[in-house]
Parts: structure tokens; sequence; C-alpha cells
DNA sequence: TATGAATGAGACTTCATTCAT
DNA sequence: AATGAATGAAGTCTCATTCAT
């Protein structure tokens, strides 16, 4: 992970704002150096173009999002615990972050993102990624179901980002106790149980 | 929901694959154009404008997606198994469908949809929808968890998508067992199941 | 003068009145088919294009002045007297009809008039133009000031053009009296008087 | 009255040359960029669209012919002649200027000047228009009669327009001598006078 | 006669990028 | 390192005109 300037830091929040609110397709270069108060061509002193200034924002994004996981997995011991305080940091993150949340969205999903492989990208498949080793731990404890990691994790990510997503562009507020069902029914789903069924 | 015109349907479809291709931005009307065969000038025939063409292509594909569940509704009797075949229409749909699949992450995200309350349309959260009702009757019925129906659709929604992507996205093919395993895990989250812990 | 159908003065009227609100370049024949209740076709049928429409619509409202000039003519037999009649009724005219006004006054002057000698057309320099006929008269009766027709024809046209634009454009509504001067003032600049000088 | 840059005197110059030859239909953005010796977008770096483009050599222009009649003003000392050379002047700058005597023309009559009021504008009925002024002060002194201001101001300003436009595009050249009884004309009608009628 | 769907050239405008300062 | 005027390719959209019905 490179260090930023504060002009880098300054033009990357610019893009995150504009582009939360109009798109990729809206948020000019200029729109970015007005607002990130630089000049046009300072832009392209720190980044070669457009998909060069998106891409590093990506990966300047991405790292946050491993930085508060990490956080997060410190804070409790038993892992059921750890795992619902990584499920909730994650959703707070989105929440307080909603620029970053539709960035991913919109990044993930663009052709600015050329091979689609961005979709689960290398930080999250290699043992960088503290997610993928915390399922895989919990795999060889026998906590986790024995399935594929992948699939464990897009079992985890895609409902934090979806009720993310609910809580921010509905009217249908999560408050805590919504919060803790929805942990407790992801971890339901993840879970090695011993389930006995309605009778 | 209205028809449409051979020409019509022509310039959806010219749409859908070059969103796929190349996302919004890389899909000029005049390529829309040439790839359903007509003149430019034709689809303003049709389509205000390309905010209004991408507007009515959502609905329509909506409108497929709404048919799918129906249509996978009516296949099995018993709730569970009902509930797996709805699941599986669904995540079929997506794969077979990639490019309305994109263009649902894509629309649902951007300044197209003027107002982020598509994210959860109409579509879903009145009696129109069918899974939404599917949802309510399975509440009634002490087969779901007694929670808000919203959760609830996001919780098996999320998934479907995110799966379907990871199949289409990544080398990571998931095969029929694969699929019965998700679809079981998912139904763990939702289900109001007696469970017993791991000793 | 050839007559014109129906359909003929509706396209005729929808011209006027769009081409009023909005120029030339904000009518496109599609609006002037639309207000005419007919068919953009059916338009074609009985015009050229819009060249040929503005050309015989310019001809057709430059015929309902010559209409008035003689019409007002008649009325008074004292060549003042008849002088004042016709500057008025041309004056009303314009004010009430303010669309042909417009039309004129953006006719001449574009290059839809592919020569400028529609500024002063055939129509106001031949034997047909009454006004032009009315002028001569005056002059070979010494009532008017002897140089050329055309520079007292200006004298007096320009004016009226002008005071209706005022009065039609501006807060500044003209009544019966300021009329009367206005009259009174145009016809001292044209008639050959005796004049003794402020002392 | 702003100053404006090398590059947008060129814009304004090929502006006027091409609305005179082809009218504001005629004249697109590119082609007065081309004529201009810029690029179309910096045609955009310095007017926000074609509308502002003529909205501001409107003003521009304007701003030529109050300088004119400031500077015609200072010539003579006695009233009737000052009025001479003013009238003269402006009729000079519009024979000089057939551009902008055309673009005036068709900038008033059309829909680019939003509200009709621009065809007496501000500069024309406030402190700022020399002419209105000095109209004022021939009407105090005695000179002129005693009518509205806007009257007089008409009488002397269309008929210099309308002669200017009989001079440049019919084949009716006027001559010194021409000028000379036309400016004696208006005077006739805008001066206060003893007049003896022919006997 | 009359229709109006279809055409496609061309208008206005935007914006990623460059470069002289 | 920083600026922002300048560029021009490319995008969205309009509209005069045609033609099968």
């Amino acid at each position: 992970m490179e260090t930023y300037s504060t002009k880098q830091i300054a033009i990357f929040n610019a893009t995150l704002q504009l582009v939360e609110e109009r798109g990729f397709h809206g948020t000019p270069m200029s729109a970015v150096a007005e607002k990130a108060k630089v000049a046009t061509g300072t832009i392209y002193h720190y980044f070669k173009g457009k998909d060069q200034l998106l891409k590093e924002l990506y990966a300047f994004c991405r790292h946050q999002l491993v930085e508060v996981t990490i956080e997060a997995a410190k804070e409790k011991n038993e892992y059921k615990e750890k795992f619902k305080s990584i499920w909730i940091a994650l959703y707070n993150f989105y929440i307080n972050n909603s620029q970053i949340l539709i960035f991913f969205e919109l990044y993930i999903n663009s052709p600015f993102s050329k091979n689609k492989q961005n979709y689960k990208t290398e930080e999250d498949t290699t043992e960088s990624s503290p997610l993928y080793n915390f399922i895989n731990i919990g795999k060889d404890n026998g906590q986790l179901k024995n399935i594929t990691t992948d699939i464990l994790l897009i079992q985890i990510l895609s409902n934090c980002v979806a009720y993310a997503k609910l809580h921010l562009f509905t009217q249908h507020n999560l408050n805590v106790e919504d919060i803790d069902i929805i942990v407790e029914m992801t971890w339901d789903a993840i879970s090695q149980s011993n389930k006995v069924e309605n009778q």
C-alpha cells in the first residue's frame, strides 16, 4: 500500500462524491478537479488517465475495507462473536461510506474493470484477505460448513452489501435488533449445526 | 404490460448485449441502432431518449423475472420445494441471461434510475410480486422466520444474484450439487427451525 | 392569386403561430403537421418542402396586406385622409396579426428568401402595389415631396411596422391619440409643405 | 462592458459573417469554429452555448452602436446639426456593418431573445442611452415635438435602419444628397415647427 | 389523397486529454 | 509541481424528407 499526497486524497474524495451523485458517466475530470480544488492538469500529474484514477481509487477503498475487517477481528475472542463483529463492522462501514458502496457496485460491474475477475478480487482470494482466512479457520474448526470458501464468502458479503443498500436507499431503516437478527440468520446459513426440523 | 413491436424488441436486445459488453457509457445510441439494424432516429421514434429506453428496458426485464417466478412456483406443491424451485429458476434465469443480470446491477446503482427506490421496486413490494407474496405465505405458515418480509426477500435474492455472478464471471463454476448446498443454506437462514447447537 | 384548400390554410395558420412562438428553427414540419391536424406527409403533398411552404406563406400574407391597403384606400376621398386611412389600416392589420408581422420580419431577413430583393418585393415596386401607386399620385398632385417613391415608401412603412412592434412587444401601449400624432408626424415628413422655422 | 480576448472577438466576427450569409439556422457552431480558426470546444470554453454566444454578441454590437452615437454627438454644437450628425453616423455604421444590421434584425425578432423586451432594450430607455437623452434635451429645448420619447426614438431609428437596408439590399443606392433629403424629412417629422400648409 | 413509421445527415454539446506557461 | 486554455473526437438528439400502405 503506497501512500498518497493530500491532493491525491482530495481527488479521491471528490471522485467518490461525484460518482455517488452522478455515476461514472456524469463525473467528468473537470468536475473532479473543481471539487478537489485542483486544476484539471494536476489530476494527470498523479494519474495516467481516468481509468487509472478509478483503478487506484478502487484499490484505495478496498484497502480501507481490509483494515476495517482486521480491526473488527481483533475485538472478540470466540469465533462466532468474531464473525458477528466483522459482519457488523463491514455493514457499518458501508452505511457510513455510501459513496464507497456505490462506487464498488458500479466499478465491479463496469467495463472500467476490464476483466470481471475483479468481482472477486485477488485480495479476497489470497492470504492477504483477512476474511478469506477467517472463513478457512472456521471450516478447520468445524464451526462452518465444509464447503468451498468462495461460497461462504459470498453468503456473508452479498447479504452485508444488500442490507446496507436496503438501509441507505429505502425507507426501511434497520435498527440494532434487526441487524442482530440478520447476523444470526447468516450464521445459521453458514454454520455447521445439528438441526432438528419442525414437527 | 404493454406489448412491443419487433423493432422495439430488437432495440432492447441490442441494448442488453452492448451494455453487458461495454457498460452504459460504452453503449452509444448509434451502436444500439446499428446492432438492432434500425436508423438512429428510429430509436427516438419509440423512446424519448436514452433514459427512457433504459427505463423501459428495465421494466421489460423485470417483467420477465416475474414471469419466471410465477412459472417456477407452479411446479411444486410443498412449501420448501416451491422455495427451492423458485430460487433455482431465478438463478438459472440469471445464468442464461447474463446481459440482464449485468444490466440490472448497473441500472439499479446508476443515476439513470433517478431515485434509488428502484433498488427495491414497487413490483417487489406490492401484491403483484409473486415472491413477496410467497414469503408472506411462508411466514403465516410458520415455516419462515417471523421477520420483516423485506429482510427475507434480500436474504434470498442477494445471494441468488451473487452466486450467478460467481458462476458467470469467475473460474468457479457451480454445479448442481453446489447449487443444492447453497439453496439449503439459504433455507437454513430463513426457515423457522428448532435447532440444536453443536456440542 | 391562387386559391388554397382548407388543409393548406390550416398548414399556413399552424406555421404562423409556431414561427411567432419559436422562430423558423423551432418550427419543425412535424410540429406544423400536428398543429394543423394533418400527417407530416400531407404537407409534402401541398408543398415541395419547407422552403416552398414558407415562400408560399409569404406570398399569402403579402396578398392580405395588399387587400387591406386597397380596402382602406376606398374609404376616404381627400388625399391626406386617404393616406391616414391606409396607414392606420396597415397598423391595425399588424396589431391584429402579430404572427404575420413577426413572420415578415424573420422571413425578409432570413436566407429562406434567398435574394434580399424580397426586402422590397416586386409587389411593392410594380403597378400591382396599391401603396406604390398611391404615392406616385401624391407626388403628381404636388402633395408629397418630389423624391424617389422608394424613399417615401420606406418613410411610411418602416414607421408603421416599428410602432406596431412597440405596441405589441413593450409596455408602451399606443392609444388612438398617439396614433393620430404619429400619422400626422409621418405626414409632416412626406408632405410637400411650406414651412416657417421657429424664430 | 467587459473586455474580450482575441479568440472571443474572432468568434464574434465569424458568427456575424455567417449569420449574415446564412441566418441563425444556417450557422452551426462547427462553422463558426472553423471560420474563427478555433476548435469547436473552444467556443464552449467562452460561451455556455449558442444562445449565450448570440446574447453576448448582441450586447457586444449594441455597445458599438452606443459608442458611435456618443462620438457623433460630440462633433457639432447646434441641436439640429447634432441630430443630423448622429443620424448619419448610425446610418453609416449600418452601411459599413451590414452583418450587424442583419444580426440585429434577426436577433430581435427571434426566440433567441426570449423576451421581446429586447426590441427596445434597457440601453435605449435608460439614461445610459445617449440617443434617449439627446431626444429629451430636444424636447426640453422646445426643438422637438412634445410627445413620448419612445415615439420620437422610433421615428428616428426605424427609418435609419430601413434606409440602410434599402441601400444595402436593393439596386437603389442612396447618395449623399438622398441622405440629406431623408434626414431633413425625419427632422420635419420630429421637430416642433411652425408650419404653413400649402395653399 | 392521406398517413406516419422510418431514415440518416447533421446540429449542439461534452469531456478526456494535452501542452505552453 | 501546477495551471487551465485549447483541442477535437464522439455522444445525444432533431428534423426535413421519403415511401409503403
